[in-house]
DNA sequence: AGATAAGCGGGGACTGTCTCCGTTTAACCC
DNA sequence: GGGTTAAACGGAGACAGTCCCCGCTTATCT
């Protein structure tokens, strides 16, 4: 479903530099980067990018779904190599570290687990939303987790967390500590 | 320290005309509610604005220091009618519900409780900070709180919590769930 | 090479922020 | 009351960002 007919050279290239730019910049500025600077830096007009990627969100969700399927994956790595219930702490810390470092990806995060919004079947929420299942309902056949709890609601406590580690500003030292509050919290 | 000479009869009426209506577009906009047409609302020049707040953190503070002074009075009252750590517990709680039903608050607690920047002495921040520490510490003399925890981390939490509650959606249901595990992890 | 439609890009309308400075007016004194 | 003065006002305007529109360019196919 990538695309019906393939797109024509140079609008695939403007297409490959805007995400290139716009995740620097993101990364830079925050979500509030300025979409016109962003443009200008890949060398496109402003109605290239808005052709592209009608909403900043489009955009942000472009930039950074290989980041996030990544971690996708990863989950099922982690899977293989801990228990279960270890598996799914592991896994929220390296969620919230990219969270926290890579600073245009906690809007999208947000708004991926966000109920009530159209933007629950973008492309990253139903990769996180997976990921989260699988190891959500292995921890809580291992006993390690409440039953009561569901993955959504995992993904939604590990934005607060990574919120309240931010507040915090040391460089993600409080990750670790705050997180396993949540996990001694979450245990039957 | 409120002021050292009163102010003239037209600047109070200003200043107060722009706080009501302020916190009546925080309420609805959110903390990105227009200045400009904050003061066209409130009858006056843009200018008169940014003379009395210069900056929008300002206007928020203002707006909202009463309403952050009743929940630092009210950490009080809960402190004489429950035990220590029930009392926290119920405190966040309000705590919580306020920041996500006033939407315009949620920023301004949030930069009370930031680490790093010089919003850290403001009025409201101090009065927060307070009433945390009183029951937080009532809590942990009682022994029903762990004691390798500061007040202003449970601030950072709860503003956590906060942030959780709000993806979920469902006018505060989650708040009392999400705070309980985090009251659980919070035990010693 | 020529036809054609997909794609480009930047000008411009619009909204919001924030400052500057000429004008107004409350407060004080006689 | 009338005059003086400094405090306060207000809105024009410079600036920055978003987003759309439409005449021009160019990749692609034959």
């Amino acid at each position: 479903m990538t695309q019906v007919k393939p797109m024509r050279a140079d609008a695939r290239r403007n297409y490959d530099r805007l995400l290139k730019v716009a995740a620097e910049a993101f990364a830079e500025h925050g979500e509030g980067a300025s979409l016109d600077d962003i443009a200008k830096r890949a060398g496109v007009g402003s109605g290239t990018l808005y052709r592209h990627f009608p909403t900043r969100q489009a955009l942000l969700e472009a930039a950074y779904v290989d980041r996030i399927e990544a971690l996708g994956a990863r989950a099922d790595e982690i899977a293989k190599e801990l228990p279960p219930g270890e598996a799914l702490a592991e896994w929220l810390y390296e969620l919230c570290v990219g969270t926290i470092q890579v600073r245009g990806m906690k809007a999208l995060l947000g708004s991926a687990v966000t109920d009530g919004s159209k933007a629950a079947l973008t492309a990253c929420g139903t990769s996180m939303k997976g990921a989260a299942q699988r190891l959500v309902e292995a921890a809580q056949r291992e006993g390690t987790l409440r039953h009561d709890i569901e993955p959504i609601e995992v993904l939604r406590l590990a934005h607060g967390v990574s919120t309240a580690s931010e507040l915090a500003n040391g460089q993600g030292k409080q990750i670790r500590r705050y997180l396993s509050l949540l996990t001694d919290g979450l245990r039957p």
